[in-house]
Formats: C-alpha cells, structure tokens, sequence
DNA sequence: TTGATTGCAAAGCATTTGCATGCTA
DNA sequence: TAGCATGCAAATGCTTTGCAATCAA
C-alpha cells in the first residue's frame, strides 16, 4: 500500500492517529488493521493474532497487543470483555452502540440497541451527577437454541 | 459457635448449602463468612483476606478464594467485575438487585437502581427470546466531586 | 474411618515490560 | 540520524491446582 492508494475511512482515521501523536505507520500495523477490519465478530487478542500470523508468520504476538491498543485509542475498535477472562475487541468506527446478550451454554452473542435503555441510563447518571464516559451492558443467559436443547435433553432424560 | 447458637439467615443459608452438597462446616468458613458479612462493600479477594487474617493470620489466601466461590454458589455473594482486573464480592442475601456507576478519577463506586431499565432488559431478551440468567450493568465516568477537581484545575492551568 | 479441607508452593493465563535490533520519517 | 517499533523472553498479577497433612462427620 503506497501513500496515493485510496484509503478506506477507517485508515484515514489510523493515519490521522499515527501522525497526531507521533506514531510510525509500519506494514505490521497496516496489517493487524487491515485483518481486524476484515474481521466482522468479536476477536480476542489471540484469535486476531492468529488470523494475522496465516498472512505475516512473523508478527509477534506483542505487536497485536499493542496495536489493538492504539486501534481502540484511535476510536476503531472497542474493548469488550465478556467474563472469560479476555478482552475482546469489536469494531467502533461509524458502528453504532450497542450491548450484548451472552449465551452461557454455547457463547452465541446477540447485539441489541434500545435507546430507551440509553435514555434511562443517562437519567440515572443526571440523578446522580454523574458524567457518563462509556457504559457496558452485558446480559447472560441461554439463547433460544440451548432452551430447546436443554428441554429436549429434560423429556428424555425424565421420561 | 456452636450448634445452640442463633445462626442469622445468611448463616442458615450457608449451611443448608454446605450439607446439600456433602461439604463439611469448618471454622476457616465460618469465619469468612462472618467478616464477609460484617463489610459492607465491594470486597476483592485480597481485601477479605487481609480482613481475616487479622482474626486468625493462619488462615490462607487459597482457602479465601475457594470460599468466595462456595457463598457466590450458595447466593450469599455476588461476583463484580469493576474491569480493574480483579474480582469484586458484594452481598446478595436479600440484598435488591442493583447497578454500578464508577468513578474513573477516584474509584468510587455508586449502587443504583431501576425498574425501568429491568423491564427494558426483559423486554429486549424477549424480543431476542433469551432467558436471562443474570446482568451487568457498569456505567463509567466521572463522579460530581472529580467534575469539580477537574474543572478547577482546568480554571488555574488556563489562567 | 473416610473423604473433604487446608495451606503451601508451583503452575496457569492473559497481559505487560525490558531490551537489543530494525526500520520509519 | 534520531527515536519509535518490533519480537523475544522474562516478568507481572490474579487465580487455580497438586499434594501431603489435617480435620469434620
């Protein structure tokens, strides 16, 4: 990629990041960028160093750390942490909020948005005096699937 | 404490769920248990360990650790997650469900709660048909008193 | 008596950091 | 050329696990 290929907004964000605080842009950076925008879902640190490594084996596993780091200082990604025990990243960039409904049985994640929801929240904060920065909604449960499963598995089992 | 003894509810809770499930009553749990429950806040591990260790400095960290995970079990306690990288333990014996507002600045920690944002949940797992187990809820931000700190610093720095 | 419990030390995991080498601007 | 970036290995911090000794039922 040279500097008069068109860029997608989301590199021009990065670019305007890198230069804004005295960054260097690095084809290992481009790259775990390019992947993670790629990349549609939830990706932890490990799962995007992985897809990296398919098509850069030498990037260490360091650098996504640290990039992933800038990405979400550059407002491109979102830290989100699900109670695994990792943090996870999402797309930030024009993506609208939203929260996240956690299956326990399976992992399935369903994103959902209820301005409502937001609108209480800020209420909330205005009540308490409270400036809100961020807010991170979680809701665990079973989807639908796993209800049925765990259903099927009660007839059978009981019968 | 004997077997004569009053035994406040949560007390009778932790039994019933000691002997339901074949564990044994020792006087390192009971005494976790009564200092857990004498300190009204967000407890980490470390924190309920330091408090007990003064009462018996024999007792070891490991066994804090395996006890909190028996009282969440028997739902005299509840995990939270403040994103600091350890896990919090707060009440929840009779204690209403609630939410978090955290002070990035300071650290405190606001408990609060709405109806309106429950039943937004329940109708937005519905929508999803999720059956939820449990929620979180943390909003970030800035506390009234560190609104201040910061807008005074901010009047002596540009002056 | 028997199997659960304890405390210690060691292991696990995700993440961060020190550092010599490499590369961007 | 200056200094940021990289990748490795080592370190960190929280939590879990293996194990021999101990204790409750």
């Amino acid at each position: 990629m040279t500097a008069t290929d068109q860029l997608t907004e989301e590199q021009e964000v990065f670019l305007k990041h890198i230069q804004k605080h005295g960054l260097k842009r690095t084809s290992q950076r481009d790259l775990i960028l390019d992947v993670f925008l790629r990349t549609e879902e939830h990706l932890s640190n490990e799962d995007l160093y992985q897809l990296v490594k398919k098509e850069d084996p030498t990037v260490g596993q360091t650098t996504v750390y640290r990039t992933l780091k800038i990405l979400t200082e550059a407002g491109l990604a979102r830290e989100v942490r699900f109670g695994d025990g990792r943090t996870h990243y999402e797309h930030n960039y024009k993506h609208q909020h939203h929260d996240h409904m956690i299956c326990s049985e399976c992992g399935k994640i369903i994103e959902f948005f209820s301005a409502e929801l937001e609108a209480i929240q800020d209420q909330m904060a205005a009540k308490h005096k409270f400036e809100i920065t961020q807010h991170l909604l979680r809701i665990i449960g079973l989807c639908v699937d796993c209800q049925r499963a765990r259903r099927h598995s009660n007839l059978t089992t009981t019968s």
